[in-house]
DNA sequence: TCTGGGGTCCTCACTCTC
DNA sequence: TCTGGAGAGTGAGGACCC
């Protein structure tokens, strides 16, 4: 399993047993940070906040130097500077960032067709059948790591494990720049000696819950009585954390992402109380999701407004809609419509607004989920681009991810995503 | 200088229908 | 005709993740 090697992290040594595993979790060190040292060398080695420069920013991003003062993503820049008054701070480089992940992405791609990103830096690789090709989970990760620094300049760090959710957590306490695997043979023991707070969806009110209960380790919970966890998470995260502490995690690496909802939200410098001004802002907000479900091919048969108020109590209100639609004058008026019925008791602080429940090529994939028949057809699909192009160059997802295939394919749309249902 | 933005999932309350 | 339970759908809010 793993060592400490005197920096806080747990890395692997290199002859680490992999046997049993087949799930990477690879993970960026301190993504946006690192980019931006990348493009500027003289910002290495300093503490450096990538965040909000003015009013309300938080920081997106912390070197390691600032991490060392307290700095820590979501915390307010103000704090962070306060904690770290020498940092330098940077406004964020979005399609900087977002240009080198799919640098990285096609990297882990040319190892393995089953990848599933995660988040912008980092994501789930399925290599148990490209063993011929690469080699050992635990070999095809130290490769990873090297072909991630030299075609990128970046460092990630990787976690090897038999699940995705042990490999997630493997990779967390090797950063930065480590790699940790953890056999088959050694997860109980690896899942035990961790605190629950590790567990995938323990957040800081659900690790209170469990620790007023008397559990604060993995192994507090396998003694633990089924009731107290039902109790103290409810059933559905308390039949979770249940297996995942055992070390059960039947999730698969799934390459095919389907979007369930899309949003925008704007924080204002300062409260607003005009609601002239926040009716315009909706209209604006509305236009721009709309924007973004056209491009997707998808349409919203929910609108949601929220609404953040000045002391940050957050409300939502939405409104199913008879026909989905990706009209922006539409979303626009059931927003504002929503709006209308809201008591503006204080004023607002943050205002969005999001469509729920897509449809189109996004209805049509989750009609395909539902559907053996079409199942089978895409997998013949499948398999017939494999013969043409090699196996490891065609997945489920790129046989579904072209919008124009998508909607060649037959679809079934379930009763609810109908919308004259 | 308190607390972003974009998401997913779950729970609970309420309404409607059978 | 009234009442109650079950189940589905909808809406609101919260927790969590990066």
């Amino acid at each position: 399993m793993g060592r400490g090697d005197g920096t806080g992290r747990v890395v692997s040594a290199d002859e680490a047993d992999d046997t049993g595993t087949r799930i990477l979790h690879v993970d960026m060190d301190a993504f946006y940070a690192a980019v931006e040292v990348l493009d500027d060398p003289t910002l290495a080695g300093k503490p450096l906040i990538v965040g909000g420069a003015e009013g309300r920013g938080v920081v997106s991003s912390a070197s390691y130097e600032a991490r060392r003062f307290g700095v820590r993503s979501a915390m307010s820049v103000g704090v962070a500077l306060r904690l770290c008054p020498q940092a330098i701070v940077v406004v964020p480089h979005f399609d900087r960032y977002s240009a080198l992940s799919r640098q990285v992405m096609q990297l882990f791609h040319d190892v393995t067709p089953l990848v599933e990103p995660l988040s912008i830096d980092e994501a789930f690789l399925d290599v148990g059948g490209v063993r011929r090709l690469w080699g050992t989970p635990g070999e095809i990760a130290r490769k990873l790591r090297r072909t991630v620094k030299e075609q990128t300049g970046l460092t990630c760090s990787i976690g090897v494990a038999s699940t995705k959710h042990v490999a997630k957590i493997a990779s967390t306490l090797s950063k930065p720049d480590g790699l940790l695997i953890v056999s088959a043979a050694d997860t109980a023991r690896f899942l035990a000696e961790r605190p629950v707070r590790a567990l995938w969806g323990i957040g800081p009110k659900a690790a209170e819950a469990l620790e007023g209960r008397g559990i604060r380790m993995v192994s507090d919970i396998l003694d633990t009585p089924r009731s107290v966890l039902d109790r103290a998470l409810g059933p559905a995260g308390s039949s979770r954390i249940w297996e995942l502490a055992r070390g059960h995690d039947p999730r698969e690496v799934d390459p095919v992402h389907i979007e369930k909802s899309v949003g925008h939200e704007e924080t204002f410098l300062e409260d607003i109380t005009d609601p002239a001004v926040l009716r315009s802002e909706l209209r604006r907000l509305a236009d721009r999701v709309a924007a973004r479900l056209r491009e997707g091919g998808w349409e919203a048969g929910t609108i949601a407004l929220k609404l953040r108020f000045a002391d940050f109590t957050t409300i939502s209100r939405s409104q199913s809609l008879p026909e989905a639609t990706h009209v922006g004058q539409r979303i626009g008026d059931i927003a504002i419509d929503l709006f209308g019925r809201v008591d503006l008791a204080q004023p607002v602080r943050l205002i969005g607004v999001r469509g729920e429940k897509l449809r189109g090529a996004g209805g049509g994939l989750l009609a395909l989920w539902d559907d053996d028949e079409h199942w089978r057809r895409v997998d013949e699909a499948l398999d017939g681009a494999r013969a043409r192009f090699g196996r490891a160059a065609v997945t489920r997802a790129s046989v579904l991810g072209g919008r124009r295939d998508v909607n060649a394919l037959p679809t079934n749309p379930r009763p609810e995503h109908r919308p004259d249902a």
